[in-house]
DNA sequence: CGCAATTTGTACGTATGTATT
DNA sequence: TAATACATACGTACAAATTGC
């Protein structure tokens, strides 16, 4: 009966792991291979790995962009000014026994507009991380906080442009 | 300022919305016709009936239960964890080893867009409360922080509903 | 209790669209 | 312009959990 066991080498926990081991060996900013050869190497279908890979991006592991690739976003500086939003949120619901928990993390690239760009003092072509996200207060929506952040902080890469340009 | 929150009309938020209305047509604990059924529908195929369904559970919209089905679960209260949430942010500094001060800050009331609505599950006339600010670190605008709250809604007469049901 | 129907979950493969380089 | 790479959409098959008989 029990020879058979169905252990976790069922293909969604291999990716799993597979991808954290990954992500957690590159470097932040580092791409990561392109999807069809990643899920090749990993053996499993596109669909299935980006199935994987959108719980990463929630988390705000991997930042993925279009007609680019997959880049790893460990936090840094002063990213986690923003994120860190989410733990002080639970030190206060903890003090009013509230539940709060983070809903629908969604992390995109936007162009500056005026007030953007009056802000930071750049361009207008310069592109900005923006993170948005819902916090959950007892299963409901209670807030909507949305962070804007200079690209170039994370990626190491616009760091130099700007530099050099 | 300009809506910087979501500018989409893609396919695949017309189905959002088709769905929320769905949702918004249901009672809370309905049972949503199965997805096979729910995809002919709608005119779209199961599998990106998911997609846009993932989200409305991420956000605690609907509860998907393996064998069972999917169920409304629109508890529509909220309620004053708003002015928490403020303080909350500016401790955040205070806890960052960084020399966070915050810039320019405007509070002003808006009314809900679409995303509001699609979030928060509200009517379109619904009132809310926007903060922006900047951060500085270092010197140097660091992050542009929006949280938007609702303004003053309080319902928890369904939320006892619900445990009663 | 077992068994079968129902329903969501997982996985795959293919094709096409769109943004970036 | 062309190649690259992620985004979207569809369809199929099977696995797993739930429900009801």
């Amino acid at each position: 009966m029990g020879e058979t066991i169905k252990e976790n080498n069922s293909p969604f926990y291999r990716l799993q792991r597979e991808l954290a081991d990954r992500i957690a060996k590159a470097h932040p900013g580092e791409k990561l291979p392109p999807e069809p050869e990643l899920a090749r190497q990993i053996g499993v279908a596109r669909s299935t790995l980006r199935e994987a890979m959108r719980s990463f991006e929630a988390q705000g592991l991997v930042l993925r962009r279009q007609g680019a690739g997959t880049f790893v976003m460990e936090h840094n500086g002063v990213f986690e000014t923003g994120l860190e939003v989410l733990e002080s949120l639970e030190t206060i619901a903890d003090r009013s026994g509230l539940q709060v928990s983070m809903g629908d993390l969604e992390i995109d690239e936007i162009d500056a507009d005026e007030n953007l760009v009056e802000i930071f003092h750049v361009k207008s072509s310069t592109r900005f991380l923006r993170i948005s996200r819902v916090i959950n207060a007892k299963g409901c929506p209670a807030a909507f906080l949305m962070d804007i952040l200079p690209h170039g902080i994370l990626l190491q890469e616009e760091i130099q442009e700007k530099f050099t340009g």
